[in-house]
DNA sequence: TCATCACCGATA
DNA sequence: ATCGGTGATG
């Protein structure tokens, strides 16, 4: 379908730290198109995404090899509801970028840089216990967590060929429903998995929904009581769905706004970590300790979260999104393919921390001016008079490459 | 209400 | 020692 990638960034929304199930599958080399394949495994089909400029291509593999013609039809609908529902394309995110840019000057310095990055709606279950795994712990090992407990608790839904070895078949599991995450044992097997004190959160909070809110199925829907009272918070209040969300072990304030953000409908919700912190204190003029680190209380997780809906407003969650992608800009960090190739880790981590740094200077409140002879490019000379006029204007990387000696002789001409 | 600590594993 | 936290203590 025809889409904007400027409405949605596929490659870097799903490597943000919001979702730690999508297999990123790299495609043969061609001169032009997509470069990989983003395939998720949903309860009853696998969905496949590929993006170029214009154009969001989709489909979705299902179990049975030869369906009734009938059924095609109505499968792509389904699909393509999905999609519209996962991603919230019908969300504007190219007017809410410019609301944003009005009222935030940091934040319109990454618009140019960091365009398409929105906050998916996905599913509350998952999400639950994806980001009970997140504490403490970074995205690539949460991605393997995630894509262990898949394999290791539900059986693979079908197989589909790698792109780049068709003769290989990777298997696609569903993620798994909260009673079976509710048996006792889960807590020693998830350890023996790498999760760590995170193991016994996650049966805990499993067997605890399981026991509330019950986990019997509908005629026409796989998903557990449980499952469909979490989605049921979506048209709670925010303070109330909230306060559910603390009642599960392994969730506290920060993992609950993870939540609310991502999966419960909560767009004005930002989820204060110590790196939002860090944030704040840098370009929003937050007071952060000067011997380097400070408690995260309560009161501060208040008054932080209190200052960025301040400065983005309604949908602060998603700008909070926009923000924390772009500072996390290791998306060179963990590489394509989920469970093989153990190698291609080797190569980045030290990258990772000067990227990091390197981006920090980038976006420091007054841009490092490169001195010397410079061509202006058209965005420069744009940038040139709308500074001259006094407007806000772009400073990405390229504009700024205007010199100060040229931005004061143009100054000169006009007056 | 606030501060400290253990917890688990990876990395600098 | 630090990290994209939480829960249990004082």
């Amino acid at each position: 379908m025809p889409f904007s990638s400027l409405q949605l960034n596929l490659a870097a929304v799903l490597k943000c730290g919001q979702s730690f199930r999508w297999s990123i599958l790299p495609l043969p080399a061609t001169e032009a198109g997509p470069t990989h394949e983003y395939r998720l495994c949903l309860r009853d089909r696998v969905v496949c995404l590929r993006q170029a400029t214009d154009t969001l291509f989709y489909r979705a593999a299902f179990p049975d090899p030869q369906p009734p013609q009938s059924q095609l039809a109505q499968r792509d609908a389904e699909t393509l509801a999905w999609l519209r529902d996962y991603f919230q394309l019908d969300i504007d995110l190219v007017w809410l970028y410019d609301q944003w840019s009005e009222r935030d000057k940091v934040l319109a310095r990454f618009r140019d840089r960091f365009t398409g990055i929105r906050v998916l709606r996905q599913d509350p279950w998952e999400n639950v216990v994806s980001f009970i795994c997140s504490s403490n712990n970074n995205i690539s090992r949460i991605t393997k967590m995630v894509q262990g407990l898949c394999n290791h608790y539900s059986p693979p839904l079908l197989s589909l060929p790698d792109p780049s070895n068709p003769s290989l078949f990777l298997p696609y599991h569903p993620f798994p429903p909260p009673s079976t995450l509710a048996q006792p044992d889960v807590s020693t097997t998830l350890r023996t998995l790498g999760f760590g004190y995170r193991a016994a959160f996650i049966q805990k909070t499993a067997k605890y929904l399981v026991d509330i809110h019950g986990s019997n199925t509908l005629i026409d829907d796989p998903s557990e009581a449980s499952e469909r009272w979490l989605r049921g918070l979506r048209s709670t209040s925010t303070a109330d769905a909230r306060e559910e969300l603390l009642k599960l072990t392994g969730v506290g304030r920060k993992v609950a706004d993870c939540i609310l953000l991502m999966s419960l409908n909560k767009k004005e919700v930002v989820p204060v970590d110590t790196h939002v912190h860090q944030i704040a204190v840098k370009y929003y003029g937050m007071k952060g300790s000067s011997s380097g680190k400070t408690n995260m209380t309560p009161k501060l997780y208040e008054e932080l979260n209190a200052k960025l809906v301040s400065i983005w407003g309604d949908y602060a969650g998603w700008a909070h999104c926009v923000m924390f992608a772009a500072d996390l800009k290791s998306f060179a960090d963990f590489n394509a393919t989920p469970s093989s190739s153990p190698q291609k880790k080797s190569t980045t981590p030290k990258r990772k921390r000067e990227d990091r740094l390197k981006d920090e200077v980038d976006c420091l409140p007054t841009p490092p001016i490169t001195p010397g002879p410079t061509t202006l490019s058209r965005a420069a000379i744009e940038a040139a008079s709308a500074i001259l006029k006094g407007e806000p204007c772009d400073l990405s990387p390229e504009t700024v490459q205007l010199s100060v000696a040229e931005r004061v002789k143009r100054r000169r001409n006009v007056k």
